[in-house]
Parts: C-alpha cells; sequence; structure tokens
RNA sequence: GGGUGGUUAGCUCAGCUGGUUAGAGCGCCUGCUCGACACGCAGGAGGUCACAAGUUCGAAUCUUGUACUACCCACCA
C-alpha cells in the first residue's frame, strides 16, 4: 500500500499523470462505429495569446463535458488548434521587427515579411497550447489545427470562390471602419465605443452673395471641414429655407460648396445645420450620394492629412491639425463658440486607437441569404443555447445583419484569391493560381493585395478542421459536433458566423448545443485585462495552489450565464477541499490492507443503518450531478460533489464508522471498510471531469489490479441502492441527537475532554428502539458517558435540555462545568438579555412606533420580545440552580 | 433611443416547478494540538430577500411599476 502524505502535494502528480494519459492514447479519437461520436470544437485561441484566466474557464467546461462523456463510454474528441489572428499576430510581428532590428515591414517586403512571421510563430507562437495543458485538458493533440495552416487555407479558398460563383460576394465602395495604426479595415464588430469628453466646436460659414450673413454649423471634428462638399439643413427648418440652393463659401479653402435640405438633419442638435463630409462619415455619405455632392478623402492611410488639402495642412496629423483649423478659423473670426460635448469615439479593438470612417473600396459577403437558415436553426431548437436569453440577442442580430466587410489590408492571413487581367479587365475568383489570362490569354495576371478577416477562416472551424471540403471518414463520423462553450461576447463574430457557415458548406449545423460562459472580472468588477493588470496569471495560480484548485475553484464559482468575479480566496477553497479529500482517502487507505477487495459492496444483510444511509445519499447525488451537468449547471454539480464529500461523507459517515474500524469485530469492521471505499471510489469518478490529477492519483490506490485507469473508468451509476428511506429516517433522528448534546455542551462551556452523562426522555417506543440501536454512535460522537434513554425521565437538578422532534435531552451539568465560570457567564448573558429586552420594551411603549410603523414589524419587534423574555426565563433558573 | 441581466448575511454568491425555521464559502465570536485533515473539528452571532402595489391559503420565487447598477445593439453632425 502506498503511504499519502499528510497534505496534498499537487505538484508531484500533475504533470506525471498528464504525459502518462497522453502517452497511453487515451485523448486521441478515431472514428469508432462501435460508439456513438463526442465531438468538441476548441475555441481556437490566438496564435500569440498566453493563457488568461478566462481560458481557464473556458477550457475546464470543455474538459468536463467530455471527460464525463468520454466516462460515459462516447468515442470522445475534442480538437485543440489556434487562429492565426491577422492584426495582432502581423502587429506583434512588426513589434518585434522594429525593436530588434530597427525595421519596418516595408523593408522585408511582402513575401519576406509572411516568412518572418512564419518564423515568428513557429519559435514563440502557439504558447497558450502549451500551457493550456498545464490545465490538464484532454485535447486530442495529434488533430491539432490553425487557421491559416494549409488544409484550412484551402477550405477558405473553396469558400471564397463558392460564394463568388453565387454572387455572395462583391466589391464595393463604403464608409469602413480605418485604423490608422494597422492600415486596415475593420468589420462593425471590431470597433469599440468609449464615452469621451470632447468638444462641440461652432464655426461660422460665409454665405456667398450675402456679405455678413453666416451658416453656423456644429462639427466635433473640425479637421474634416477640408473635406466638405456641402452643408445640409432640415427642409422643415423654417430658419434656413430661404438658404437652401445658395451656396457657401467653405473658409480655408478656395472651394464653393451647396447648402442642400435632407431629412437626416437633425433641427433639434447644435444649430441645425450640418457640414456634409461625404468620404468621412457615414450618414454624410448617404447624404452625398443622394444629392450627388463630390467626395473629396482629404486622409492617408495614417490618418495624415493628404494632399487634398491645402498645402499648409498636408501631412499634418488628424489632431494636430484639428487644433491648427479651430486657431485658423478662431483667427478668421469665424469660431462662434466651444461646447463641451459628451460622445462616443470608436476604438480599433486591436491597435485601440480612434478609428477613421474611410471611404474605401472593400470585399463585401452578402448575408442575408445565410441568415435565414441560421436563424431557424437556433429558433426551432435545433440548436440550444444556454443560458436560453442569449437567443434573442442572436435574432436581434440576424434580423438586422448587414454585410460583412471580409477584406483587410494586411500581409499576414488569407490572401483573397480574386485576380484580374490588366489587359483585358478579366476578374474572377479561382481555386488555382492562374498563370495566364483565360480570356485574352496574355500574362498579365494580378492578384488581389488584401488579405481576408480571420474570422474568415474560424467561421469554417468546425468542418474544416476535419478535414473538408474533402469528404472524409472523420467528417462524416464527427461531424456536426455537440457542445461549443464560448464567451458570449463572440456571438456575432464566431458563434452566429459558424452557424451559417455550417448550413451553407455542409447542409447541416455545426454543434447542438451552445454554452456561453460568463465574463470574468475581478472583485472591482472591472474586466480582465493587460493594461489593469488585474489578470492572475493562471500558471502562478497553478503553482501555488495545483490545477485542480483552480479549475474546481472556478467552477464553484461558474454560475450558468452569469459574470464571474475572481478571487483567489475561491481558488483555496478548491485547494482546500482538495486537500479534504485527499485525507479522506488517506485515512480510508490507513484501514486497507492486501486482503481489501476494492470495488466490492458488503453484502445487503451486512449494511448497517449508517452504511445504508450513506449510500443512499451517494445514489442521490450522483443523479444531482447528473442532471445539473445535464443542464449545464456546473457550479452547482460542483457542490453536490462537495457537501456529499464534507459533510456527508466526512462529517458523519467517517467518524460514525471509526468505532467499528477501531473495534476487534472483523465483520462489521469490513462491511464499514468496504462501504467506505465503494463510496470513495465513486465521489473520485465524480469529480474527475472537475478535478483530474488528484482524483487518478487516489484512484491507483483504490482501484483493483484488473482495473484501467481512471480517465477511462466508468462513469457512476445512481442505482446503487433501491430501498433506504428507513435508514435515512433513522439517520436523521440520530444526528439530530447528537448535534443537540453538542449543541448543549458547547453552550453550556463543558470542555470537549468531558464526557457528559445523557438522559434522554419522551418519544415513541420506535424513536427510543432506534436510538437505542445506535447507542455506541451516540456515545463516541457527542462524548457520552452514561446514556439514559426512556420513556419517562425526569429532569435532573441543573440540567440543560433541548428539544428534538418529540424526545427531549437533558444533560445534568453538575461536576462538567465550572460553576465560577459558568455562572460570570450567565450574569453576563442576562445582563445582555435585559438590555434588549428593555430597548424593545421602549420601542413597543413608543406610541409614535406603534401607530406609525407597519404592523408587521411591530409583530416582529413583539415575537423578538417573547422569544428574548423566554430565554432570559431560562437562564434565570440555570443561574439560580448553579447559585444553589 | 431599443434590448438583456443584476439587486438575498459585513464580503462574494447559491436558492431550478411559489410550499417547513431563506442556504454556502470567506470574515467575525466561543471552545478544541480526541491517532485523516488547523488547507482542520464542534458550536454560535448575523437577513424588512432594493422599494411599492397586485395575484395566492401561502411570494426571495409569479405580475406591474419605481429606483439603483452592469452589459449589449443602434444613432448622436
Amino acid at each position: 500500500m502506498k503511504e499519502l502524505s499528510k497534505t496534498y502535494d499537487p505538484k508531484h502528480v500533475e504533470d506525471t499523470w498528464y504525459s502518462h494519459w497522453e502517452k497511453s492514447g487515451y485523448f486521441h479519437s478515431e472514428p469508432n462505429k462501435e460508439k456513438a461520436p463526442f465531438c468538441v470544437m476548441i475555441p481556437p485561441p490566438n496564435v500569440t495569446g498566453m493563457l488568461h484566466i478566462g481560458h481557464v474557464l473556458n477550457n475546464t467546461l470543455q474538459d468536463i463535458l467530455v471527460r464525463k462523456a468520454r466516462m460515459e463510454g462516447f468515442e470522445t474528441m475534442w480538437l485543440p488548434g489556434t487562429d492565426h489572428a491577422g492584426i495582432s499576430t502581423q502587429a506583434r510581428v512588426e513589434r518585434y521587427i522594429r525593436e530588434t532590428e530597427g525595421k519596418t515591414r516595408h523593408d522585408f517586403g511582402r513575401e519576406a515579411f509572411v516568412e518572418r512571421i512564419w518564423e515568428w510563430k513557429e519559435e514563440y507562437g502557439g504558447m497558450i497550447i502549451r500551457q493550456l495543458r498545464k490545465l490538464g485538458v484532454s485535447c486530442d493533440w495529434e488533430r491539432e489545427r490553425f487557421t491559416f495552416d494549409e488544409g484550412l487555407s484551402e477550405a477558405v479558398r473553396e469558400v471564397f470562390v463558392r460564394l463568388y460563383e453565387k454572387g455572395l460576394i462583391y466589391k464595393g465602395k463604403r464608409i469602413i471602419n480605418w485604423c490608422p495604426a494597422s492600415h486596415t479595415a475593420l468589420s462593425d464588430e471590431e470597433v469599440v465605443f468609449q464615452e469621451e469628453n470632447g468638444n462641440l466646436w461652432y464655426f461660422k460659414y460665409p454665405v456667398k452673395g450675402e456679405e455678413g450673413r453666416y451658416l453656423i454649423i456644429a462639427t466635433t471634428r473640425p479637421e474634416t471641414m477640408l473635406g466638405d462638399t456641402a452643408v445640409a439643413v432640415n427642409p422643415e427648418d423654417k430658419r434656413y429655407t430661404d438658404l437652401i440652393g445658395k451656396t457657401i463659401l467653405l473658409p480655408l479653402t478656395d472651394r464653393e460648396i451647396p447648402i442642400v435640405a435632407d431629412s437626416y438633419v437633425d433641427m433639434e442638435f447644435g444649430t441645425g445645420a450640418v457640414k456634409i463630409t461625404p468620404a468621412h462619415d457615414p450618414n454624410d455619405y448617404e447624404i452625398g450620394l443622394r444629392h450627388n455632392l463630390n467626395f473629396i478623402n482629404i486622409m492617408n492611410v495614417d490618418a495624415s492629412m493628404n494632399d487634398n488639402v491645402p498645402e499648409k495642412y498636408r501631412g499634418m496629423d488628424r489632431y494636430e491639425c484639428r487644433k491648427t483649423i479651430v486657431k485658423d478659423l478662431d483667427e478668421l473670426g469665424l469660431l462662434e463658440k466651444i461646447e463641451d460635448h459628451l460622445h462616443k469615439v470608436g476604438y480599433s479593438e486591436r491597435a485601440n486607437v480612434p478609428i477613421e470612417p474611410r471611404l474605401s473600396e472593400q470585399w463585401f459577403v452578402k448575408m442575408e441569404p445565410l441568415a435565414k437558415p441560421a436563424l431557424e436553426a437556433v429558433n426551432s431548437g435545433k440548436i440550444t443555447f444556454n443560458p436560453e436569453r442569449w437567443v434573442k440577442t442572436y435574432n436581434h442580430w440576424l434580423e438586422n445583419i448587414r454585410d460583412w466587410c471580409i477584406s483587410r489590408q494586411l500581409w499576414w492571413g488569407h490572401r483573397i484569391p480574386v485576380f484580374t487581367c490588366t489587359d483585358c479587365g478579366w476578374e474572377s475568383a479561382e481555386r488555382k493560381d492562374p498563370t495566364v489570362c483565360p480570356k485574352c490569354g496574355c500574362k498579365n495576371i494580378k492578384q488581389d493585395e488584401d488579405v481576408l478577416d480571420t474570422w474568415f477562416s474560424s467561421w469554417l472551424w468546425p468542418f474544416s478542421t476535419l478535414g473538408w471540403p474533402e469528404n472524409n471518414e472523420d467528417l462524416k463520423y464527427y461531424y456536426p459536433t455537440q457542445d461549443l462553450v464560448t464567451a458570449p461576447d463572440i456571438i456575432f463574430f464566431w458563434v452566429a458566423r459558424m452557424i451559417m457557415a455550417g448550413y451553407e458548406f455542409m447542409g447541416e449545423l455545426p454543434f447542438k448545443n451552445v454554452y456561453f460562459t460568463g465574463l470574468i472580472r475581478d472583485l472591482q468588477g472591472r474586466k480582465m485585462s493587460k493594461s489593469l493588470g488585474n489578470s492572475p496569471d493562471p500558471l502562478d495560480v497553478i503553482e501555488q495552489y495545483g490545477a485542480d484548485a483552480l479549475r474546481y475553484g472556478m467552477m464553484l464559482i461558474a454560475p450558468k450565464g452569469h459574470d464571474i468575479l475572481f478571487d483567489t480566496a475561491q481558488i483555496e477553497l478548491g485547494r482546500n477541499f482538495m486537500n479534504k479529500l485527499w485525507n479522506a482517502s488517506r485515512f480510508v487507505l490507513m484501514n486497507v490492507d492486501e486482503n481489501t477487495q476494492m470495488g466490492q459492496l458488503p453484502k445487503d444483510r451486512d449494511l448497517e443503518t449508517a452504511d445504508k444511509w450513506i449510500l443512499a445519499q451517494l445514489k442521490r447525488t450522483i443523479e444531482s450531478v447528473d442532471k445539473n451537468l445535464a443542464e449545464y449547471r456546473f457550479n452547482d454539480a460542483a457542490k453536490d460533489i462537495y457537501d456529499f464529500t464534507w459533510n456527508y461523507f466526512c462529517d458523519w459517515y467517517i467518524e460514525l464508522i471509526k468505532s467499528r474500524l477501531y473495534s476487534d469485530d472483523t465483520e462489521r469492521k469490513n462491511t464499514a471498510l468496504l462501504t467506505a471505499v465503494f463510496v470513495l471510489r465513486n465521489i473520485v469518478k465524480l469529480l474527475h471531469p472537475f478535478a483530474p490529477f488528484i482524483t487518478e492519483e487516489i484512484w491507483q490506490s483504490i482501484k483493483s489490479e484488473t482495473e484501467k485507469d481512471l480517465i477511462v473508468s466508468e462513469w457512476p451509476k445512481a442505482e446503487i441502492l433501491s430501498k433506504a428511506e428507513k435508514a435515512v429516517k433513522e439517520m436523521n433522528l440520530l444526528m439530530g441527537v447528537i448535534t443537540a448534546i453538542r449543541t448543549i455542551r458547547s453552550e453550556m462551556t463543558v470542555p470537549p475532554s468531558k464526557k457528559a452523562d445523557v438522559l434522554i426522555g419522551g418519544g415513541s417506543d420506535l424513536t427510543r428502539d432506534i436510538l437505542n440501536e445506535q447507542k455506541d454512535y451516540i456515545h463516541s460522537l457527542a462524548k457520552v458517558e452514561n446514556l439514559t434513554i426512556a420513556a419517562g425521565v425526569e429532569k435532573p437538578d441543573l440540567a440543560s435540555s433541548a428539544v428534538v422532534g418529540d424526545l427531549e435531552i437533558f444533560v445534568p451539568l453538575a461536576g462538567l462545568i465550572d460553576i465560577d465560570k459558568e455562572k460570570e457567564r450567565l450574569e453576563k448573558e442576562i445582563a445582555g438579555f435585559e438590555g434588549r429586552i428593555r430597548g424593545i420594551q421602549g420601542k413597543l411603549n413608543n406610541p409614535n412606533f406603534v401607530s406609525r410603523a407597519p404592523e408587521n414589524v411591530v409583530d416582529h419587534e413583539r415575537n423578538k420580545l417573547a422569544k428574548y423574555e423566554e430565554t432570559l426565563a431560562l437562564l434565570k433558573e440555570n443561574y439560580q440552580k448553579l447559585a444553589k
């Protein structure tokens, strides 16, 4: 038998077990006709990413689902991988190259730079994959994929071409969100708005032909006035009716622009007159189209001013230009006023700089046709969302879906497979790079410079990772997958699009259930972020508490669909529980010898009340864990195991069987031991998905020689014991009596070392018989010297009493307590109660209180008073007895 | 402006289909080095379940409204 150390030390076991599992091939899966598949696709983390606490939550949840399914006998496959993360990765490597070599990507050129990113990726990328292993996730590492690997790139290209041929991909001029830091377009979803204190500037625009007349406009972005091509007013606005059709001499430029009427203009806001900059604002763009205005782009890709502005401003940064324009207009006497103005500014999610609306030509996917089956799948319940309320959010987005801007002006990503002939103008999306123009036969063929949005590969993840477009065995067997576990912030980016892609390209849903986790926040409720420095490093936490403690602690505080406030105190809770389990196992194993038959339950007729009771509680726990996990109530399942292990198995059962284990009665001893081992084996199984390492470690000591490792053992079954109601009732009675005696002892400050006499009276013959049967337990657990159980028992002098059901329990105190100390204690307590009673009486005697306070409050006070008076009487009675 | 959550013990949160005396962990108080565990054991104090009205034999739970709070979507020149 193995000697277990006094406290559980995770460090020694975690790595050993992980490599054992991996070497044994438990994580790997192949299509198996004998078994039903259970497949989960990891939400691929960024290849540049480091493990953060959100990954811990997300991957622990998946691992629980996967490990449980594996124990239930499914052919389980959890496919891991990473995302090439276009902007983040490119920016990361650009910074790296700038810092180490002082070069930019342009010094390398496209091909060489992309080559550098691949090199960087091989060396530093995928750190997160190595870190995930520390968590104990049971991914099929042989199937690891990368969104930019060969197979997935082929899938991306196939998808693009199909959509292009279907006419769902088009090129269009749009005002898009431009990131001036990474020089690329962003989708709406990649823009985050932040509220900022800005200004509203009021400028006077001189009206042509009317000396001294000005139209005052308000703007939050003065620099864009250089691109104005009109001023708009509301057609209903009487203040300006006579100006419609006239023109403005745009200050600081030599341009003359029209005053147009458009109902878009809000008469209430500002002055009711709006400057129109069609090339730099989406609404202005619409107005520009309606009124056939010029579109003047005034900025370079880095948001500095370009050659379309007067020479003075050229090359200026947008904010520098803003200052200068305001100053110049002020000098011209054209600055009316400046107001403070709170408004929202769009920031690039990845680069964290304000985005600039910019008119440019981009590729789009027409989304409406794709949205229909996706909506249907979720609303009909073919795909379930947990918690369900996310369905509404999903519907809202899909019903108002906009076309998806998929082109990015980056180098790192899947290049758009559209080719054009510079000679004849032929254009097409191609599966293979063409060398000659199919139309005119020339060789002047150019591929589009842009790459695709990262999500254009992620949305294919559930099937591209299985080998699509090839229809192979894997795809047939594993698709559709089972559960998707993800944070709700990517419901549009990713979840909705995967569903659309699943139906469009596979003709079937990509997964059956989606579980949305909560967001993890710190104790102040702030999001975890690097810049705040409030995100603990999970690896440090694992180092300190162990992976099991981290996983289990997280699960305890992860209520379905709510945000989670992370606190290491909760990980301590996990650690403490692991230690508790460790020591319970240690205790059981101390009593095991080579003859103990692991996993065998004693014969029914040998089982005593306590044994039946713990088996009944175990059964109830298994049922509850099953139900809770089926409903994705991970925290409840974790709590079930916690309560059963700690409050039932440790606090009661182990204490109850101690006397049997120490006795010479080998029959009774063996029954208790076998039951304890049996229960412990089931605990360890139930807990394994949550805390894989410690449970496997314990399992090795309590499994029979022929049994397999825990990770591939069988999930517990609830049908252990059918009839135990009687045992449960009897145990409840026994536990009530023991607790009552303990309470009396504690309240009367009976030293724990002293044994007390106890008299139990009243009750029915039956209840007394039950207690008589369990007499030994009362003696040992409640420290009882002489126990008297009889129908009629007189209350002895100087005793404390309690009532349990219809039983009365007396503990004579003579000789047990230090009379002087007890008197002192009682005096203090009596004084305390008298004070409280005076307080309440004063309140009740106050006519204002009685008449004005709500009735229930008054009643409450009265009840409190009665209770206190009763207690006081008891205390006084005891005090007088003591005084004698 | 539209939507979705939350408000329960000092703190962090459970409480599922309305049903005994509303629970847990931490913290606090009292007492315990009794041979699994002080990462522990036994006991205890602490609640107008945000507020108001309603439905009901019965409401933390259902309905309506209010307040505060968090998040999501759209627009704000």
